[in-house]
DNA sequence: CCAACCATGTAAGTTGTTACATGATTAA
DNA sequence: TTAATCATGTAACAACTTACATGGTTGG
């Protein structure tokens, strides 16, 4: 998958739905795609710029003065047909907590626990803003068409926190001494 | 966590395990913590540079000419106690399965069902690679001393891999029609 | 003897983040 | 009136990847 294409993909995405301005569309993506992507404020309207001038957007004007509102082009829903196909970019892995575990050894031991403690918090609270999200989605209106899509991604969301939660109840048992 | 530092870590890490030239750290973090975590080849070599000059780690000469053995100094081990104290960095998410899973309904059904065919095939594969790394770990002398902490981590990829397989199948019987 | 592996490093390029800059509108 | 939100954009910087460059050693 070529540069700049996964941004294009989840801009072109949102606007498959519906019409939107580059801040809406920031909006949506930290919002209800915030759980598994993330785009940089400074990339979205680079991006957009580029995608108009591909023909795969074109802009009309805004409910503002200086905001304009994007819509995607047929030859943009052809191109997210394309980009949808390809294989996803696989993400290189960092994960901070297990970085930790490994070298647990050379951890203090309330250390490691506080970070356990974090782990299963930051658990929780995302539980809670699935639960959010759930009601945000089902009150849009492309949810009738769209609903069963959005909900497998909340539903993978909530089998990793699921196994993240299982995970830290069983490394507590194992690492941490009780006293 | 400030610049650098978390390829620092990554690198006293496995220096405080033992001794090991470059080439040894960047084999060891691409097998046994690639699962989790990834150091590209070009971030290595300087930041061990950096790492020796702030006397965190120091050179013997190895056994081949050209080739030298780091081993970490006692401020690298107290370096690699403050920055394991740290709170890990979160990484932003970029999961394109979930982006595709989206914005399934501008995929054809087809490609979707590809998609989730190519995830239970990773997975599958994954398990298999932790088989194999628990068999290398096992070997390793220090795994007497850092056994259950190596442990812990391979039973978050396996409880994550299991996540995932239960999200493919729960999601091919509600987004693909059966035929 | 040749391929695979051990070993080290640099340089260019891409990507992505953060901070800055500006200003209108709306609700409290 | 003032804070929050809507709205758009740029420029500097930091991080990371990839390709290049080089050459010794070991096993088949």
């Amino acid at each position: 998958m070529a540069r700049q294409a996964q941004s294009s993909t989840a801009i072109l995405g949102v606007l498959s739905i519906g019409p939107a301005t580059g801040y809406e569309i920031r909006q949506a993506i930290s919002t209800v795609l915030g759980h598994f992507w993330h785009e940089s404020f400074g990339q979205i309207y680079p991006c957009l710029a580029e995608l108009e001038d591909d023909g795969l957007v074109r802009t009309t004007p805004g409910a503002r003065p200086r905001s304009s509102r994007f819509e995607i082009t047929s030859a943009g829903r052809a191109r997210l047909r394309a980009l949808l196909a390809e294989a996803p970019v696989p993400q290189h892995p960092r994960n901070g907590v297990l970085l930790r575990t490994f070298f647990g050894d050379s951890m203090a031991q309330e250390d490691l626990a506080a970070m356990l403690d974090d782990v299963e918090t930051q658990s929780r609270q995302r539980l809670d803003s699935y639960a959010a999200i759930r009601a945000d989605i089902t009150a849009e209106p492309a949810y009738a068409e769209h609903g069963p899509f959005w909900e497998a991604t909340l539903r993978a969301g909530e089998l990793t926190v699921e196994a993240q939660l299982a995970w830290v109840a069983e490394t507590r048992a194992t690492l941490l001494l009780s006293r």
